[in-house]
DNA sequence: CGACCATTTGATCCCCATCAACTAAAGTGG
DNA sequence: CCACTTTAGTTGATGGGGATCAAATGGTCG
């Protein structure tokens, strides 16, 4: 019942404000869900890897598409119009539940990042993003964790509410106290304990 | 099979870490759902209304909860444990759905939170804020719409990430342009429009 | 090689957090 | 019913984190 959809680096799967036609569950590859405001500034709101769903908000709400989900790399999605997934849930409960459990982690996630953009000054979120990154798609090699798709210091500005300015910066001078290196659309974490410490760091004299 | 439970206001539906024993559904009443950082300060992620549910992340996930429900005003909420929930869920396909559906919006708001977290200053961080609370819980009255239950700027600026001084800036500003007014933990929208205006603008010379 | 994109780095500015002091309303207990 | 405490809110002064502007460098690709 379900399509196969293959998606090149840098396309999307569907995009925002565009009529709720299909969810999808991602096989392989990853996004970036970006939502672009009114004014045209953009953010990145989730990152939707491996076993993830796209497009649920919109289907069972009935709601246009809220976010563009572009392609980091090659992804793989499979597809499903309403009708089938409903139909599909109706005659296996376990789906249900996978959904909803998928959902609740997407609910967390969010409420997760909503608090540090609340309370945390941009280099600890920084740090934060950067473990996210490494435990949703973290691949090691030998003097490090590469992050295993192409990543701009622009993403990380979009994903941490930031300007890319101040994430060169930051990057920069973890660059020197060797705790990450990468280049161009490129990154290694080199010292992820480093990077713990920063994100957890008791704030000081409080 | 249900448990009916009645929280008084300013008490908790439940604490942040605890184990998860039940799931929630809100029948009457209002909560915020608070969340505490390592470093002790706090956060609202979410308002929890009539019809919402609670817990339902930790339930699914089975993660200790993640947030602790303050009851703003009386509140009287249906809890069921895991087992017969998903009991339920199972018999009636409908009840899933409602929950998926639920679940969803719960993703959709905090997304939008996100982004104007990441893009937006602050007192039109305040405005959407107050127009959410408009409607979710706002009630006409002669010469505006009036927050049905006690809330202070403190509480704004948890929900906005902003600090209480800030907050009562902007509506001390507000107030003299006749677009709100309130006194003690009580506030009315005189001019929504006024807001609307506020929250949406295009931002100058773009 | 030339155009474009990612990144870096410096200089400046301003929004808003922070600190501090004060007012006023609401409990509270004798 | 009145001192006393507690909690909510206001307002001024100050400083800093980070946005913004500007310009240069190095990688990639057609």
């Amino acid at each position: 019942m379900a399509r196969v959809e293959r998606v090149l680096a840098d396309e999307a799967l569907f995009r925002q404000g565009d009529p709720p036609e299909a969810i999808f569950v991602v096989l392989s590859g990853e996004f970036k869900a970006t939502q672009v405001t009114p004014e045209g500034d953009r953010v990145v709101v989730r990152l939707v890897g491996p076993g993830d769903l796209a497009g649920h908000v919109s289907m069972f709400c009935n709601t246009p598409y809220p976010a563009t989900p572009l392609a980091m790399t090659e992804s793989i999605a499979l597809a499903w119009t309403h009708r089938d997934f409903t139909s599909l849930m109706a005659r296996h409960p376990a789906l249900s539940l996978a959904v909803i459990r998928n959902m609740a982690q997407a609910i967390e996630n969010a409420h997760t990042r909503l608090r540090e953009a609340a309370t945390e000054r941009v280099e600890r979120r920084v740090a934060h993003a950067l473990l996210r990154l490494i435990k949703q798609s973290g691949h090691r090699i030998d003097g490090g964790i590469e992050i295993s798709f192409p990543i701009t210091r622009h993403d990380i500005a979009l994903m941490t509410g930031a300007t890319l300015y101040t994430v060169s910066r930051i990057l920069s001078a973890w660059e020197e106290q060797g705790i990450v290196s990468g280049g161009r659309r490129h990154l290694v974490i080199r010292a992820p304990h480093a990077l713990m410490k920063i994100a957890e760091e008791e704030a000081p004299t409080k």
